[in-house]
DNA sequence: GTATATGCAAAGCATTTGCATTAAA
DNA sequence: TTTAATGCAAATGCTTTGCATATAC
């Protein structure tokens, strides 16, 4: 059963067949997918879902906080990440676009010092390492 | 005199009038431009210069080393940091997009444990921060 | 003179929008 | 019954591509 679902439902969340699926897609994997790779995977179990309700409810579920987009340099297409929960940062395979969670020693935000802000007021910071991922690295 | 167009001269780049004006622009200014702003300016110096030769040419700037291609959070275009020669990270505001280079105190690789590299040859980082800029702080 | 860059216009991909239809509560 | 979500198809924004023309070397 889906944390998601429990927690969306509690805060009154109107369920219909599509978001229950888009929900399922995201909470049962644990790479973090594009809109079109969430539809396509939605498609399986709802044949007709169509791509604007994919895209109505993933906006809606970065809205509530649930689920984290992400974009990456070179990848066209952000990413969708359902681990909104726990501050964490990303490793992704600049061949192949694969992405994976990872967790830092050392809080980034403490990185940038106080000359370094001019002004700003900074609320948040994100950190992607890139690199080859095993099995691209395999095929050089 | 741009030092941009002197090392590309040295590297045997093929010099047209449309090259030296996206270099000039590019060196002149000290904040990130989208293509579509290269272009823009651009043209006030060389009326009849085209979108596709902006972006061939930004994208061979890229391929050389000779500026970054960077991607954000939120923001639609890539914008084209002509500081490729010294490590540096982004701070960016949420509201306008503006973009400014800022410098860390310390070496954000060193903050993924090996642990958590999962089998990646690991070869950059990124490490951009958000937040509201000054100017529009003060429309809130 | 020859290889290469340019400009145009069309195509591409990811995403958004408008609006009539459908379904959850 | 009412309010909100869906699906379609067209529109958008950024970027890339194909190809004939122009130009640096």
């Amino acid at each position: 059963m889906s944390d998601l679902l429990e927690r969306l439902r509690e805060r009154g969340w109107r369920l219909t067949a599509q978001r229950r699926v888009i929900a399922e897609v995201l909470d049962g994997e644990h790479i973090h997918f594009t809109a079109d790779e969430v539809h396509a995977r939605a498609v399986r179990r709802l044949p007709e879902i169509s791509r604007a309700s994919v895209y109505n409810t993933l906006g809606e579920l970065v809205a509530l906080g649930e689920i984290i987009e992400v974009t990456t340099e070179g990848g066209r297409a952000k990413r969708y990440d359902p681990n909104a929960h726990q501050p964490h940062q990303h490793l992704v395979c600049s061949a192949c676009g694969t992405m994976r969670d990872v967790h830092l020693t050392s809080d980034p935000m403490a990185s940038l010092p106080e000359g370094e802000r001019f002004g700003f007021t900074v609320s948040d910071v994100t950190v992607t390492y890139y690199g080859r991922c095993p099995s691209c690295a395999a095929e050089a």
